[in-house]
DNA sequence: CGTCGTCTTGATCTTTCTCAACCTGTGTGG
DNA sequence: CCACACAGGTTGAGAAAGATCAAGACGACG
């Protein structure tokens, strides 16, 4: 039983830890103290966290790991389609502030770590601690700026939407992580056109891949090739 | 002289009610009262109202119009590709909080009347007047709830991306005050590319078009070519 | 009435989607 | 430890869709 105690003490402290590392947790503690009350889950890699048009139980932040967010358009297969990556630092589900269903499905790409807490718990807690309104708001902008609107069709050939998403995102190391499915559909395209964009680009020595990691060796050659037909006006 | 000081009374009259009906203008009030930092400007259709990567200064409230942001995407085009429509109610350059620059380039399409404030009045605004982080809060959410990801080319053909946004923007009239020519860019379609689609549903009955407005006739009919291949698999 | 910008229509060519086969690493059960 | 099935990825050939280029129609406006 002794043991039991100290790891509940242990336990506590943790959490007193991560909460003064997250920013929820320090507006939460700015002016009054007390306990922050979202707690940690973890999902493993693979898993859905929510369906778009759920009702919204958790609203969570993520300590880790990657979620892909899908919305159905009016679309064949079963989830929609993948239009946006979360990473750590970033809220799910806080639509809940405004509607109460899902805007997307959200499911991990890896394994993930949250803090979650219901949605009325959230309400209740941005109302009353006066700092927290502003941090949410905050993270919410941030990862607003992060959204790439999506590139059509008519905004370069497949090569080169696959050129400048690995500008964009060769530094957090997506490429390594997100199953190159998952990222054909970021980018709007079908996994053969992907694979077949990324052998050009291998093909001309601007990248090296193996079956699970991509390694750009030039970054002059990508911009070059994502630039292509910028000044051709 | 007399006059002259009528007109500032009716004036600061006029701007306490517009202040009353606007939500800001309300978190403001909330507590203290005061006068909201705010004021108005109007910008007449087809005005670029900021650029891409342009210093931020300042942040507007949009009370009436409506806004196209677009977003160089290592683009050909000088201004970027046409991303999303801003409406009443809707912030503009609100990533001030979190950023120095703006991320989109914005030009008004109809006559717009803004309310404005310099990037660091709002700033300060939103740390002094507590419901205020609050209500930009919910703005922002909202207006995101709004923005649907972009349909790209291997989400359905041209004709059902067409009758999906029908469907999905009839009801504000945002067909008959957008030139069709962002309206194409929007969906991720050359010109040509929305006036065949267009044409296609004509000839079939679902809408009806002169050159400035589009008039839907049949719901069911937009719905089934919007889902066409939903259930095919 | 003529010019301009926007939109439409037409013909052609490029790209990507589609469908299908095949490869390769992983994990499973015998 | 090996055979096997399986998912994710690659490659190929063909078809369909949209991009491109070019010309013409329409309405707005001076």
């Amino acid at each position: 039983m002794g043991a039991r105690i100290r790891d509940d003490l242990v336990t506590a402290e943790r959490k007193r830890d991560a909460c003064a590392a997250c920013p929820l947790g320090k507006a939460f503690d700015e002016g009054r103290g007390g306990r922050c009350p979202l707690v940690d889950r973890t999902r493993s890699s693979g898993a859905w966290l929510h369906s778009e048009g759920e009702t919204i139980d958790k609203i969570s932040y993520i300590k880790s790991g990657l979620v892909v967010l899908s919305r159905d358009t009016g679309d064949r297969r079963g989830r929609g389609t993948a239009w946006a990556v979360r990473r750590a630092g970033s809220l799910l589900g806080i639509e809940g502030l405004v509607r109460s269903t899902y805007l997307d499905c959200a499911r991990a790409v890896t394994d993930v770590t949250l803090c979650s807490a219901s949605r009325e718990d959230v309400k209740s807690w941005i109302d009353t601690r006066e700092p927290v309104a502003r941090t949410v708001l905050d993270l919410v902008l941030l990862t607003q700026s992060h959204d790439a609107p999506r590139r059509a069709g008519s905004e370069g050939n497949a090569m080169r939407r696959v050129a400048l998403w690995l500008l964009d995102s060769a530094g957090p190391g997506i490429p390594s992580t997100l199953p190159r499915n998952v990222v054909a559909e970021l980018l709007g395209m079908l996994p053969e056109t992907f694979s077949r964009a990324l052998a050009g680009l291998i093909a001309r020595g601007a990248v090296e891949a193996d079956r699970r990691s991509i390694r750009i060796l030039s970054v002059e050659m990508l911009e070059e090739i994502g630039g292509a037909g910028e000044d051709a006006r």
